[in-house]
DNA sequence: CATTAATATAAACATTCAGTTATATATGAT
DNA sequence: ATCATATATAACTGAATGTTTATATTAATG
């Protein structure tokens, strides 16, 4: 069962700009920091807290591959979270742009 | 289609908890601003201000009825809330518990 | 071991925001 | 008209929050 203020603190995570495209972007895949640092346009310290709460909060999940630290979704077993990840918009142009600058 | 910007303002609205609790109640049925107050146990102008960032925000309606205005949710053309609405917990107890007080 | 790259943390600052208090508006009743 | 009730608005205050700058940590590399 979901209280007030669980679901209240759950909102606040998404209620942030930058915070709800981290997550429109980790629905794409999962990313490493420096990933959404080049495709956000922000700094990386700015990444890193917000990272930091959506690991508190327990909305994404992080491990670590040598020097990268991966985030991914952790979205699965919160029902209320269904209806707004699934309209949020597609974040592939914004992906792909970057990948042909990273000319992999 | 909504925009990043569109749906991080919904959730603002939704991360307060008091606002979160009128949506709550308003899932019940409609009520006018002195029914909430008295089940919020809050001051009657901290739950006005409320409703109005929930009307600006296009979540809630107003309707007045002589000297009540009665508010009622205005989410049907917003599939990004329907999850999270559904979550809510029942406010029906804290409904009855003051029909109680009130000796209809 | 020194250096570089990736990420995290801390401190500081500016802004936003919720709640309160006081006042204004509007409706109905006497 | 006056009064009471319901609601809204405005000004204020204190707390929370996002972003930046600077520094620390961690891992790979030469």
């Amino acid at each position: 069962m979901n209280t007030i203020d669980e679901l209240s603190e759950c909102m606040k995570l998404l209620s942030d700009k930058t915070r709800l495209t981290i997550m429109a972007l980790l629905k794409e895949k999962e990313m490493c920091v420096c990933d959404i640092v080049d495709i956000l346009q922000t700094t990386q310290p700015n990444i890193s807290q917000h990272l930091r709460k959506l690991k508190l909060g327990g909305l994404v999940n992080e491990t670590r591959r040598s020097q990268w630290i991966y985030y991914s979704l952790n979205i699965e077993d919160k029902p209320h979270l269904y209806s707004i990840m699934q309209q949020l918009p597609s974040m592939k142009e914004e992906i792909s742009a970057r990948e042909g600058i990273k000319c992999d």
